[in-house]
Parts: C-alpha cells; sequence; structure tokens
DNA sequence: TCAAAAGTGTTGTTGATACACCCATGA
DNA sequence: TCATGGGTGTATCAACAACACTTTTGA
C-alpha cells in the first residue's frame, strides 16, 4: 500500500482558482452579489467574486475562506455547480475555474463589508454583462437554485430565522420567476409539517401582520433520515 | 477590453486530472468500466480511468480524448459530477481531478480495447474497493444517472440502436434497483411517443419474441424544443 | 403440452390546480 | 371607513399505483 513517491512531474501544471455566485434575497427581489473588477485584465468590468486556490487548501476551504472574506460570514450554504476549463476562457493566462453556488441571507450582510469588496447587489432582471464566461456560471447557477428550491427546503437559507408565509412565498416567486396561488402555497408547505408557528406576528409589512414562522431543522434533518423526501 | 499582461504569477499551479465514471449495461446489470491501476501509488488497485489534462486541451476535450483512446468511440454521452480537490486525496502529490460520468452502449465496445487496457466490466453489485476517493465519485455518478434517468430520455444511451421495452425496462430496474410494473412502465414509455416501433421482433430473449423499437432523436428534439420536459 | 416471457385495461387513490370571500388593522 | 395585505376550503382533473389473465412459440 505504501506509496512510492511519483510525482507526476512529466505532466503540466494550472492556475486553479474559484468563482462564487452569490445569491441574496432583499425587497422581494433575487439578488446577486457581483463587483468591478480591480485587477488586469477587464479591470474595472464586472465580474464574479473568486480567486486563486492556495497551496495549502482544499477546493471548499478556499470557497469557503472568499466568502468568509467577503462576508465575513461562516457556514454559508454552498455547492459546487461546474468548472470551467476552456483554453482562452481567461485572455491573460491558463485558469480552470471552480464555480460554486452560495445562498447567504442579505440581511446579514453589512455593508462595510460591501465597501471594503465594492460589492453590490444586483437584481437578476438587471443584470449587467459579466466578464468571461460568468454569465454562464450565473445562468447555470440559476438553474441550480431552482432545481434546489424545488427539492429542499433551501429557501431558508435566505430568509432570516423568522419569517412569514407570505415572504416565503414571494423568494418562491423570485425563484421561479412565476406567481404562485397563495392557499396553494400554504397548504402545501405546511403540509411538510418543518415549520414552526410563533406567537408574534410581523407587523412591518402589513397592517394585519402575519404569523412568523422559523424552520424545524431537527424535524426536516429526521424527516430525510427516514428517507423522506421534500418537494415544494 | 484589451488585456495588459498580467500573468498572475504569484499563484501557485496544480496538476490537473480528469477521472471518468462509465457507466454500461450489459446481461441486465449495469456495470462500471476499471482496471487495475498501473502507475503508484496504488499499482494494481482497482481504480477508474483517468489522466491528466493537457496544455493545449480544454477539460471537455480531455474527457474526451480518454474515452475515446479507451473504447474507440467517438459522441459519447458525458457530463462531468463534480471536482475534487482535497489535500491528501493523493498521496503522492497534489492533484485536482474534476469527476466525468459517461454511459457508453457496451455492445459497441470492443474486447481488443479491453485487453489493451485492462479494462473490466464490474457489476455495481460487486464492485471491489477503488482507490482514493474513486468509491465516493462511483457514489455521486450513481446519484446522478438516477436523477438524469428519471427526467431525460438517456436510458437509450446505453442500449442498442434497436431494443424492445422488457430491456428498456430491465435497464431502469437495474438503474433504479428496483422492480417495475410492466404494464405500468409500458403505458407511460409509450406515452412520451418517442418511441419508433419496427416490424421486427426480437426472437434471441424470448420464445414469444418483442417488438423491437428505435429512439426518435428528432422527435424527441423536437418536444424538447417546445419546452417539453421529458419524465420517467 | 408446457414453460417462459410478451402483451394488454380498469379502478382507486393521491396530489395538483383553480378559484372567491372574510378578517384585522393603521391611517 | 377604507385600503391593504393575511388568512381560509372545496371541487375538479390528471398522474400514479395496484392488480390478473391471455397470447405466442420453441423445446
Amino acid at each position: 500500500m505504501g506509496p512510492k513517491n511519483q510525482d507526476y512531474s512529466e505532466h503540466p501544471k494550472f492556475h486553479v482558482a474559484l468563482d462564487c455566485i452569490i445569491f441574496g434575497f432583499e425587497q422581494g427581489e433575487l439578488k446577486l452579489l457581483i463587483h468591478k473588477r480591480r485587477i488586469e485584465p477587464f479591470k474595472g468590468h464586472w465580474s464574479l467574486f473568486g480567486g486563486f486556490l492556495k497551496d495549502k487548501e482544499s477546493l471548499t476551504d478556499a470557497a469557503n475562506r472568499i466568502l468568509r472574506e467577503l462576508t465575513g460570514l461562516e457556514k454559508i450554504y454552498m455547492e459546487e455547480i461546474q468548472t470551467y476549463g476552456e483554453i482562452k476562457r481567461d485572455p491573460a493566462a491558463r485558469v480552470i475555474s471552480v464555480a460554486y453556488y452560495a445562498l447567504i441571507p442579505s440581511h446579514r450582510y453589512s455593508d462595510e463589508h460591501s465597501k471594503q469588496y465594492g460589492a453590490t447587489w444586483v437584481s437578476l432582471k438587471d443584470l449587467p454583462a459579466l466578464i468571461m464566461d460568468h454569465d454562464t456560471m450565473v445562468e447555470k447557477g440559476l438553474m441550480r437554485l431552482r432545481r434546489r428550491a424545488s427539492s429542499q427546503p433551501i429557501g431558508f437559507e435566505l430568509l432570516p430565522r423568522e419569517f412569514t408565509i407570505p415572504q416565503l412565498q414571494t423568494l418562491y416567486e423570485a425563484i421561479y420567476q412565476s406567481e404562485l396561488d397563495k392557499r396553494n402555497f400554504r397548504k402545501k408547505i405546511l403540509s411538510k409539517d418543518v415549520l414552526i408557528k410563533l406567537e408574534e406576528k410581523d407587523k412591518i409589512h402589513s397592517r394585519k401582520g402575519a404569523f412568523l414562522y422559523r424552520f424545524d431543522k431537527r424535524k426536516y434533518k429526521h424527516l430525510v433520515d427516514g428517507g423522506y423526501n421534500f418537494t415544494i
């Protein structure tokens, strides 16, 4: 079992980068966190947040590092989307880039970070053109988000810990870009039995006020362990 | 827009490899094409087929090259699964590996190739332990195969051009590892209206003989272009 | 003539959709 | 008192699951 010291030295090496497709939800809209690139090539053009892989870190470590540096947040929901390896995708040099998508509860994202990194939340509806193959990445990330949203309760990653049913519905409508019937939505989401109804109401968004709910992670985990398949 | 010559030279470089999770279907069983590794480390242990990325090729080119060299076939159904970047995944050196899964119609796979590369079809049921993180890759590839099989008509990639309904059912049963009702299966698959019934029967697998069908790619493409969502 | 696999319809259940009115509240 | 958004129930339809017998043919 002991490996001899084969070093693969006859094979070429490549720069490996990561790009993060960061989704958030603000003012009833699905948004993407982007910035104006500060280095050449494409300096000053809109870009996803990214960075290079370092010697002593795994890919997931690197993605987490980039998100942590940018947002100050730990334990962000994150998933690999795809790896991009076209030869000329970066005109400056050959770079293999692994795209991750991340969901962040935008209310926990502070403006200080935003200023420091020049980060901007942009509504998906008026997204500017992005550099290189970043548009493709976003497209693919959005598809993944839709798929995930319909099979796992990830919507909760984008909302505050306490939220109302109408809020949750607005989120799903933003994700799917289509209107949902509120009676059917409520019925379906409550039938999953993974929401805890709280005593208080949210009185900010309406006069009447809507009851707050919290996602019951324990119950959800229990269901999943029992082979349950969450579906919206 | 003209990039200055930024060369990213302060960032480290890595070996980039590809590993192929190659599924086939033989004798009513779902199989995986593997071999005994010929280089250190892990020489002589069961491994997926893989190889290193070259300077002048994209990731998909590389995956296609590896599959072509191994099978002699072009236009194989192939899809990226995930990229593996743990630091110690290969004890000999740091290697980032992109895992692809591929479906090959095993009847078109010749034994010569098999001998030349020491390739072996192994039933998923009695799969030996594989090196490094290849077990994880296979697990993930299998999940992807199941997901795809239920949303795209990929089953046809694994069968000869002409096949019978019972054959197709056996394939789906092998993929899902569960028995299906033949009346319901036939009803459902025919209702998709993407199979062309032929005049001839296959008389090899039964006395009575079963009608042969062919997948109607044109019709399928037409449906998909019209927004149709194939589902099994 | 019999064993082995192909082929065929109906029924009940469940989940999805469509749809309209009353309620609570702050301004 | 009224405008705004929150909350509720039912009826219809489509998709899915369960289920048993007849047909063909080579040995």
